[in-house]
DNA sequence: TGCCCCAATATTGTCGACAATAATACGCGT
DNA sequence: ACGCGTATTATTGTCGACAATATTGGGGCA
């Protein structure tokens, strides 16, 4: 987010579907809140054209969903539809596990340990600081993916789910990270791929999301809050 | 598409939005051309409003590239970007033959194995007849996906991914259909989802795909044509 | 009193015109 | 004659106003 100072002359409507998507995320829009599009017009001071540009862009990312002549609301996002989520990261970010181990470069290894080092000191150092540690999670994930070679892959990923997955953190915040353990199950991810192990570093990424997923729909189960 | 004679007054932007998308997918508005505007808008006889909405939706179903400032263009479309989806398709249609041997009701499976039939029927009548036999195909996995239960899952291959699958089979039209070969493996499947087997309908759909991955990784090879 | 129909209001959908940027073509200089 | 800078043109981006639809409030009737 510290660029866009760059040169290139962004266009209105693509600067909202950023912020509009930021400010979805982080709840400052909140979850289930009808957008009125003259309320958001002058709130982000832009006329209603790239506006509803914009807003058809959100539709895209699953983040908002429209009904002709009614409008469009923020999507829920029900515990249910988390754990949609998270059984569809298994199956991706599986794959893209198993394809990482075939096409990420050793240097690039090396950065991904580095950062998971970094992300060590950052949970020892602040014990309770969960924020950066759930960001921090996505980043390696994002890494992985990244590094899978398959556009649409990684457009997926990247472009639709993982908005839904940091909103969704961004809604329950305090929901059993249990950093140092993901922390391991990192570990042992890259190791599978650093040695070329692409079928066990599917089988890790399966059961890291997996174990998430069922964290999330033991949640469900109770009445809980 | 015999449809929408229904009462719904629907918006010109949601219909041109199918229009396009159809035209895109059946090659009418050929790969890679660049769209014009002001040419478009007064050829589907629209303002170019709804249509700039609409594009902006086809943007976000993976069927036009954007660029700002320059204008849209219909993706290309390559082999590998081809083969690229069906890996998709294997992560997430194997994850959807699992969980529709759980979720799928008997009539349902039922109402399938007459869709089986009708399509064997239409394979051994018309023999050189592969069109119908290539949206057949995608009318089982379709059923199988609705089945599965998880709507994000159904959200994402129907909405976006079999788009630019059917946009694929509308250009190399001849290439290795096999229906007698894909029939079987279909009733296969579906054996298994009956028996309520959701470990082996998953690798029979995964075999299934893969197949079909290698044999159009096959003609990326060749210099063909 | 409660329900239904109708009018008033607000919001969404659509349009045509204007502004800004990129592509093109022309002319000038070397 | 060729290349470059500039003017022209066309296309995309943006805006404000109008039309159509849904929602809300009020009034009448059973």
């Amino acid at each position: 987010m510290i660029a866009e100072l760059h040169k290139h002359p962004t266009t209105i409507a693509s600067r909202l579907t950023e912020e509009l998507t930021d400010a979805i995320v982080t709840g400052e829009i909140a979850a289930g809140e009808k957008i009125s599009e003259p309320n958001l017009a002058n709130r982000y001071d832009v006329s209603r054209g790239p506006l509803r540009e914009a807003i058809r862009r959100l539709e895209g990312r699953g983040l908002v969903r429209h009904v002709p002549h009614a409008g469009v609301r923020v999507v829920t996002l029900g515990l249910d539809e988390v754990v949609e989520l998270y059984a569809i990261r298994e199956a991706l970010e599986g794959m893209a596990a198993r394809l990482a181990a075939d096409h990420m470069s050793d240097t690039e290894i090396e950065a991904v340990r580095e950062l998971l080092d970094e992300h060590e000191a950052a949970v020892q150092k602040s014990e309770g600081r969960e924020y950066f540690q759930q960001e921090g999670d996505l980043d390696f994930h994002y890494r992985i993916v990244m590094a899978s070679g398959n556009q649409k892959l990684i457009a997926l990923l990247c472009g639709e789910l993982y908005h839904l997955v940091r909103m969704h953190r961004y809604r329950s915040s305090r929901t059993a990270s249990r950093p140092q353990r993901a922390l391991t199950e990192h570990r042992r991810i890259l190791d599978a791929v650093a040695e070329r192990d692409g079928e066990l570093a599917e089988l890790l990424m399966r059961r890291h999301l997996g174990g998430a997923r069922q964290s999330i729909a033991t949640q469900l189960e109770k009445p809980n809050d």
